[in-house]
DNA sequence: GATGAATGAGTGTTCATTCAT
DNA sequence: AATGAATGAACACTCATTCAT
C-alpha cells in the first residue's frame, strides 16, 4: 500500500522522531543511522538525500492523516457531536503525529527549504472541506451561527495544542504536573475540554 | 540599561532575524557575521558561543517584553476592556517579536538545546500573574466566570496566532489574500477579532 | 575470438567512451552501469574491479590496433608511399580509437595506476618494428636518409595529432572552424598533410 | 605581484604536482593537505573550492608563461636563430611547467569541467602572435617559405614533447635509457634537436 | 548467472571555535 | 579591543566493492 518497504519505514519513523525533537538541521543523518541502527549510506541509498527523506516522512504520514480525518463526518450524530468528535480527533491525530506537525510547522515556515508545500496543503484543504460540510449541516439545522469563519477553526485547535505542548516544561511546573503521565492526562482532559469549549462557542448559535 | 553594547545589539538583531527565518541550526555564525558585516570571530568573542548568543537574544528581548506587558493592567478601564486590550497587546507583541517567539517555540522545545529555560519562564510567569490579576478583578465584579482556567489563555492566543502565521502560504491562498499587506491586514482585523471573541467567551459570565 | 562476451563488450564500449570523456577517476562505475543499462554489480562481477575493466579496454582495443597496423607494410608501393600511408593510417587509427589513446595517455602516465604497461608496450613495439622495416627498405633504396631516429617518429605523429585535437576549442576559434564537421575536415586534410610533410622531411634523402 | 600569498603558493605548488601526477579527480584535497602539511580546511579557506584551486594554478602559472615567452622575439638574431631559440624555450618551459601542461591537456579537454578556458587561451594566443611575428620577419627576409601554417607549429612542438614524455617508461626501455638522468638528457639533446629540425623544415625556404 | 541490498571508506565542504597578534 | 588565520570535527553524500540469494 505504502510505497515504502519495511526498512524504509523504520528509517522514516526514527527520522520523524529526531526531526521533531531536534529539527531538520539539528539532526544529522549520522544521528538517524545510529538510532535506526543502519549504515549512514543507507539513507542516501533509500531516499536519495536528507531533504527527500523529509519529503518521504510527509508522504508517509500525509496519506494516513487524510484517511483518518474523513471518517468523522460520515457518522450519524448531531452537528455539535460531530464538531466535538472532530476536535477530539484533531487533537488525537496531532498528538499521535506530533512529530510531523512539529516538522511541518518549523520546516515549512522556513524560506530556505525547497519543499513541495502541496504535499501538505492538499491534506489541509481536504480537512477544511470536511469541516465546511459539518458547519453547513449545522447551519441548515439552525444550530450553528451563520457568520462563522471556518478557516480560523483549524489553526485555533492546532495552535493551542502545539503551543501548550511545546511549553511542556513550563506548564508542568505551572500546573504542578509532576510527571509526563499527568501532563498527557491534562492534555486529554482539561486541554481537550478547553479547546472543545472554544470551538463550540465559535459555532453554536446561542441566541436560539 | 541593557548589558549589551552597540555592536553586540547589532549582532543580536541580525541573529534574531536569521534564527527566526532559518532556525538555529540552519543559521551559521558566518551567515550572521556576513549580514551584520562583522568578523566571524566577533560572535565567539562577544558572546562566548553560538548558544550563548541565542540566550543573549532572549535576555535582550525578554526585558522588553515584560516591560511592555505590565502597562495594560494598570489602566483604568473595565476588566473586559482590559482583556481585549491584553489580547491586542499580546498579538501586537508577538507579531513584532515574531522572531524571538519563533525561536522560543522551535529551539526551546528541542531537548538537545541546553538553554536556561528560566530566561523565558520568568517572563511567562510575570505575564501570567498580570493576567491572573485582571481575571480576578473581573470575577470580583461578577463580570467573569468563576471557573476560568487562566493557564490556558496565553497558549490559546499565542498558539492560534503562530499557527496562522506559520501557514501564511496556505492561508494566503485559501483566503485569497493576494499580497503580504492584505495578509497583515487580515491578522490585524479578522484574526485579532477572532481571538478576542474566543478569549471573551472563555471568561465572560454570560448567565449574568 | 575475443575473450569477452557480448555483455562484457557492451560494458567495455561504454566505459571506453566515458573514461575518454571524463577520465578514469572522473567516471564512476555507476555512471557506466547507468549508460550501459546494467546493474552496478555487473562490472565487479564481470571484470573483478574498475582497474581490471580499464585493462579490459586495453586488451579489447589493443588486439584490434595491432591487426590493422600490419597491413600497410605488406603493400607493393614505394617506401615514400608506404610512409605516407602509414601516417594516414596512424592518424585514422588514433582518430577512430581516440578514446583509448586518450586513456592511455592520461592514465598510463599516472604513477598511481598499477596497470600492466606491457599491455600497451607490446603493441607499440610491434608498430615500431613495422616502421623500422619500412625505413630500412627506403634506406636500402637510397631514398631515405641514413641517420633517422625512428623512435621519434611515432610520438611526433601521435603527439601532434592529440595536442591539436585536445585543444579543439582553441583551434576552432583560431582557425575559424565554425562547426565540428569543419574541424574534422581540417584534421583530415591540413593536419594530415602537415604531419605527412614533417615525417617525409625527417626521412627522405633530399641531397639525392 | 601575484595575487597569492606565501602559503597559498605552497599549496598551489603541491596541488600542481599531484594533479599532474594523478589527475584532478585522482587527487583528493586530503592528499594535497597531507603533502603540503596543512589542514584540509585550508584549501577551501584559501581557494573556495577544489575547482577554484585548479583555476588558481592556471592563473599562477599562466602569468609566468606569457612573461617568459615574450623575451625571445626581441633578441637581435636571425629569424632562424629565433625559431631555434623559440623551440628550445618552448620545450624548456613545457618541461619546467610539465605539471600544468599535463593538467591543461587532461582536464581542459574534458567536457565535465566547467573551467574558464580563456584563462589559457589568452596565453596561447599571445604566444601565437609572437610566433607569427617571427615568421613574418623571416618571410620578409626571404629566408622563410611563404605558405606556412603557423597555427600547427605549437601543437607539433608541444605534442611531440608530451607524447614522448608521457611514454617515458616505454622510451626508457626502447632507447636503453637506464635512469631518469639519461632520459632527461635525451630530451635535452636528441628530442630537442629532433623538434628543431622538424620546425625548421616547416619554415625555412630550401629552394633559395 | 545475475542482482538488489548493504557497507565502510572516502569525497569536498562547512562548521563553531581558538589562536596569535 | 578586535581580527585574519587556522583548526579538527562534523556535515551530506558517493565511492567501489561484497554478499546473500
Amino acid at each position: 500500500m505504502t510505497p515504502f518497504n519495511e526498512k524504509q519505514i523504520a528509517i522514516l519513523q526514527v527520522a520523524e522522531k529526531l526531526f521533531a525533537e531536534n529539527g531538520f538541521d539539528g539532526t544529522s543523518i549520522r544521528d538517524i543511522s545510529k538510532v535506526a541502527n543502519i549504515n549512514v549510506a543507507m539513507i542516501s541509498y533509500y531516499f536519495g538525500s536528507k531533504e527527500k527523506l523529509l519529503e518521504g516522512i510527509i508522504v508517509y504520514r500525509g496519506a494516513n492523516l487524510k484517511l483518518q480525518m474523513e471518517n468523522i463526518s460520515n457518522q450519524d450524530v448531531t452537528p455539535i457531536a460531530k464538531i466535538e468528535g472532530l476536535v477530539e480527533l484533531y487533537i488525537e491525530l496531532i498528538h499521535k503525529n506530533k512529530c510531523i506537525y512539529q516538522i511541518m510547522n518549523s520546516e515549512f515556515s522556513k524560506q530556505k527549504r525547497e519543499l513541495d508545500a502541496n504535499l501538505f496543503n492538499s491534506t489541509k484543504k481536504a480537512n477544511f472541506q470536511i469541516l465546511v460540510k459539518i458547519i453547513e449541516e449545522g447551519q441548515q439545522q439552525n444550530i450553528f451561527k451563520t457568520n462563522i469563519n471556518v478557516a480560523l477553526i483549524p489553526p485555533t485547535i492546532i495552535g493551542t495544542y502545539l503551543q501548550f505542548y511545546n511549553s511542556k516544561h513550563y506548564y508542568k511546573e505551572l500546573l504542578g504536573l509532576e510527571n509526563d503521565v499527568l501532563f498527557e492526562s491534562y492534555i486529554h482532559n482539561e486541554l481537550t475540554q478547553h479547546i472543545k469549549q472554544i470551538i463550540k462557542s465559535l459555532v453554536i448559535n446561542e441566541s436560539k
